[in-house]
DNA sequence: AGCACGCCGACT
DNA sequence: GTCGGCGTGCTC
């Protein structure tokens, strides 16, 4: 028997159950508060796992036999105070298990349980000899000019990267002669080396100084239309916070973490920027997380898993696009970064810089009505850029070519005459979305996705030869002939980003044409390379949304979309944001020519309310309206969403299961007492729009609320039960709180 | 989530 | 006669 009242670590491990468990400590070594926020490995039935104390205690009554710690992890608790106090909250935010939280939050190398690792930069300084023999090296050679960065003080090799084109060269050439070496500098050492930049215009000064005079927490919304020169308000603004000795954080998109973009942080900022992105290997993202954790890192750069970055001498945190969609994790622990990253700002009192030319609805809201944010707004572009013009193009029983009409392609060959570059914009990637008998009426579904009365269609690929499923990713060689009739009248129908390329090369030969998607950029900086390739000639891009951002493209002067009539009707109440959103990132890349762009949208439905909002008011007109409409229809930001998914191999138990678990969400029965005014509105379960995926059959049930608090109030009383029901062993199920998408 | 234990089909 | 299928249950 142990000791009832001996205290024990209350660890939360990387598991979803709901709840701590209880280990002694190690022989000898009684459990201490200090304890908290260290990792530890234990024994947990046949296998052992890292994870993490969450609190030191009295052993839960009744508790069996406890095995004890097999081994404390890290000398200091490598978790705790503002950021495993967010965690917490994240936590109970997300309603998922703590110990899950945690791991989503650590990198991988010390999730598994490997020692905080060593951060140093590599650095090169002058030797003695080196500094005596500068003044005989000869003017203007690499080498002199490397020795002459050196000369006062030891650079890192990202600050060279940034400061002098090729310098390993020379540093070898320098090395080899001994006059300089290599050295490991933990990067607080390191001197910085700021680079000027243009002067702010007002607009860009008064949003400076409204981040500089926040003195504490304050969410900032940084409205700026394209090319109005938000980067150098977020430059200006992480230069005063480094003045002022402290670290800053930056979200960037997915896509908006360019070598570019590095390169004019390192070059502006003069200090070493750490960037974590999905590139990285374990260590390299372990040796970033420590650096911060140590306050070395001043500057990090990265994607949404960077908003869980350690930051003791907090400063500023900047979410640059604020509204994309690369911000909400959609598996696991289902977090949005931006989000988090507000609560992390408001926990470490320091300013949140949101910045988009297209705020996400929420964020507009919270900054316009109520004042919960201030609002900074950049309407000016910078330099002379012109904003591009719009226009509708009617193709209504127009005859149209690969989806284009005689009138685009026109504009193109104009465009391509006058040596301007063109982008064709159309979502869709593949050759086809869909491969139809034109004798019988079978079309290629996949076996997997869908369900046997409404299939998903299969996308043809490779110029008609294969299928790919764009959901399961199940792909197959194309029939060569239909299954069902033999018929040999098999039809690509649509089109895809595939097939414009093909006959846009077809038309306009000797012409460079790229396409610009994700079967085409598959290497890593293949985006950089591609666009590399084609530098400023004339010459036709054609893309998904991965061209809606992050290069810039200088001398593009005409922007086509095409295909976006479908995104009209689209069931989702997100789809209009996000589609006006596009329109406007897609137009804004028109606006960055000396000359005015172009921007010519190709619709059907030339009539439709989106376009004309859109295009008569902009972004803020329609924005306005769109919120309108989702305060009529009790949609965010004028209600809470959790969605509760559930998937198995069989139709049955998601709906058995969602069916059991709202009963657990609405305990009012008749004869007891009615159910709350404010409490969450229940609809389903009903199978998800996309009903069967990869095999599996899928359904959901809706919770709405109109406050935060009685969403969360009924989450937290009915996940324990949900947790409990034997129907819930049957399938794989998980709690989106705000989902993004409703599928 | 893993991983073990446990009862029913096609292979040396 | 065994290898292995995944249903069910547990983990301090």
């Amino acid at each position: 028997m142990s000791d009832a009242h001996a205290p024990v670590f209350q660890v939360a491990l990387p598991l979803p159950l709901p709840r701590l468990f209880d280990y002694a400590a190690p022989a000898g070594r009684a459990p201490g508060t200090d304890d908290i926020g260290r990792r530890v490995r234990v024994p947990f039935g046949p296998r052992e796992l890292v994870g993490v104390v969450a609190a030191v205690g009295a052993a839960a009554p009744g508790s069996p036999e406890l095995r004890a710690v097999l081994a404390r992890l890290d000398e200091q608790p490598l978790l705790h105070g503002e950021l495993l106090d967010s965690l917490h909250w994240l936590a109970r935010y997300t309603h998922a298990p703590l110990g899950e939280v945690l791991a989503t939050a650590l990198p991988a190398a010390l999730r598994r349980g490997e020692p905080l690792p060593d951060t140093h930069a590599w650095a090169w300084r002058l030797t003695e000899a080196g500094a005596t023999a500068l003044s005989g090296l000869r003017q203007g050679t690499r080498p002199r000019r490397l020795a002459e960065l050196l000369h006062d003080a030891g650079r890192d090799e990202d600050a060279l990267d940034a400061a002098l084109e090729d310098w390993r060269g020379a540093a070898r050439s320098l090395a080899r002669r001994g006059y300089a070496e290599r050295v490991a500098m933990p990067a607080s050492q390191l001197a910085p080396m700021p680079a000027p930049g243009p002067t702010p215009h007002p607009e860009q000064q008064a949003a400076i100084e409204a981040v500089r005079d926040a003195g504490g927490f304050a969410p900032l919304l940084l409205d700026g239309v394209t090319g109005s020169g938000k980067t150098e308000v977020y430059l200006h603004a992480i230069a005063d916070c480094l003045a002022r000795g402290r670290q800053a954080l930056v979200l960037v998109p997915e896509i908006g973490l360019t070598p570019q973009l590095l390169a004019r942080f390192r070059a502006r900022l003069g200090v070493p920027v750490h960037a974590t992105h999905s590139g990285l290997n374990d260590g390299e993202r372990a040796r970033t997380w420590a650096a911060a954790w140590r306050g070395e890192a001043r500057v990090v750069v990265g994607t949404r898993s960077a908003v869980f970055t350690p930051l003791p001498d907090a400063g500023l945190i900047v979410v640059d696009e604020e509204h994309d969609g690369s911000y909400k994790q959609q598996d696991g622990i289902r977090y949005h970064a931006r989000d988090f990253a507000l609560v992390r700002g408001k926990a470490l009192g320091v300013p949140v810089l949101l910045g988009s030319a297209t705020p996400s609805l929420e964020t507009l809201h919270n900054a316009t009505t109520g004042g919960r944010y201030g609002y900074l707004r950049l309407s000016q572009r910078a330099g002379d850029a012109k904003p591009p013009a719009v226009r509708v193009m009617d193709v209504r029983k127009r005859p149209l070519e690969a989806g284009l009409s005689a009138q685009m392609l026109e504009a193109i060959r104009t465009a391509l005459a006058d040596g301007g570059q063109v982008l064709v914009f159309r979502n869709r990637r593949g050759y086809a979305p869909v491969l139809l008998c034109h004798d019988c009426g079978w079309s290629a579904q996949c076996p997997r996705c869908g369900t046997p009365e409404v299939g998903r269609p299969m996308t043809v690929h490779a110029h008609g030869r294969r299928l790919q499923c764009h959901h399961c990713g199940h792909r197959r060689a194309a029939p060569p002939a239909c299954p069902d009739c033999a018929g040999l009248a098999l039809q690509p129908q649509g089109v895809g980003t595939e097939r414009i390329e093909e006959v846009l090369a077809a038309k306009f030969e000797g012409v460079p044409v790229l396409r610009i998607d994700r079967g085409s950029t598959q290497r890593r900086d293949g985006l950089a390379t591609l666009l590399g390739g084609i530098g400023e000639r004339p010459g036709i891009l054609i893309g998904t949304q991965m061209l809606a951002k992050g290069h810039d493209l200088p001398n593009l002067t005409l922007v086509c979309v095409v295909g976006i009539d479908e995104g009209l009707f689209s069931a989702d109440f997100r789809s209009h944001e996000k589609l006006a959103q596009l329109l406007i990132q897609v137009a804004g890349r028109a606006g960055r020519a000396q000359r005015a762009g172009q921007v010519l949208l190709q619709t059907h439905h030339p009539d439709h309310p989106l376009l004309a909002t859109l295009i008569d008011g902009g972004y803020h007109a329609f924005a306005a309206e769109e919120l309108a409409q989702r305060e009529a229809a009790g949609f965010p930001p004028f209600a809470h969403l959790a969605l509760l998914r559930a998937e198995a191999k069989h139709a049955g138990p998601p709906l058995a299961f969602l069916q059991a678990a709202k009963q657990c969400l609405a305990p009012a029965r008749a004869g007891e007492t009615r159910p709350a005014q404010d409490a969450p509105a229940l609809s389903g379960p009903m199978p998800a729009p996309m009903p069967r995926r990869a095999g599996m059959h899928r359904a959901q049930l809706l919770l709405s609320a109109p406050s935060r608090r009685s969403l969360h109030a009924a989450l937290e009383a009915a996940l324990p039960p949900i947790h409990a029901l034997p129907e819930a062993r049957k399938v794989r199920w998980s709690l989106d709180v705000d989902p993004v998408d409703l599928y």
